[in-house]
DNA sequence: AAAATAAAGCAACAATGTTGCGATTGTGTA
DNA sequence: TACACAATCGCAACATTGTTGCTTTATTTT
């Protein structure tokens, strides 16, 4: 079975996610980094970090793409069923912990997973009066 | 004022809506038309076909961006505020019109949009017995 | 310390989306 | 119906984002 390594590139990528209230996108994450690793070695520990459930991804109605940590409270079973918000203005994107969205689904689909994105202005952009 | 045309393009890129159950790719709209346009060209088309509400933005979970047709059914004001199904195995995305889910916002944050896409087996591939 | 192998770096490539500009073509109006 | 003019198109060039193969580096285990 395959071991996973701390190698200071992830190490430095986690404290990027750590700090961060927001979703960050590749590019967000290489610049934070300042040269620590190549522009491929993001891809390659971002896609680690999604299979060991540390961060997951999402996609916004734009189609960009950001990575956020996960938080793994109490459930036992991990599924991303939060909900994010995404500000039009500011482009942030932050994970809404506490909804969930409820919903009814016809017959014959199996649900594995779901992606619920809000968008609109955010609270510190709705204060800022635009 | 600007004025929209009705360009042989735009008449093909409908049909194949058209026709189409299910959300389509740029790429995908592209093979269908056989070289009826340039690939630019449909860009701008689906730009125009967006900003005018008869076709809207989907984003998969995996960042994959198609478009469909607005079902613009009763309401006065159009909000995409449906839920899209993505199949896991046959990557098609359809529209599910009548899920509508619910749930509560946290204040301060104002909504204007919501992407509501969840992911797992489509009827078609969930009775292939995978 | 050496062996085993996960991870990094580099280069090259693929897919997707954007921009500028000159040429073409729909369409309202004369 | 013909004209004028703006909307649209095609092309080329570029930007961004993501992927792959292969060699080298470095972490972990023995």
């Amino acid at each position: 079975m395959k071991t996973t390594r701390n190698t200071p590139a992830k190490t430095a990528i986690l404290e990027i996610f750590e700090k961060s209230k927001t979703a960050l996108s590749h590019t967000e994450i290489q610049k934070q980094l300042n040269d620590v690793c190549d522009r491929v070695t993001i891809y390659r520990i971002l896609d680690r970090l999604m299979n060991d459930d540390i961060i997951h991804k999402i996609s916004n109605l734009d189609g960009t793409v950001k990575y956020a940590k996960c938080n793994h409270s109490h459930q036992r079973v991990h599924i991303h069923n939060h909900a994010h918000f995404s500000c039009e203005n500011c482009n942030e994107i932050t994970c809404l912990e506490n909804v969930k969205p409820s919903y009814i689904m016809p017959h014959n689909y199996k649900v594995k997973e779901i992606n619920f994105t809000l968008s609109g202005l955010c609270p510190k952009c709705l204060n800022s009066d635009i």
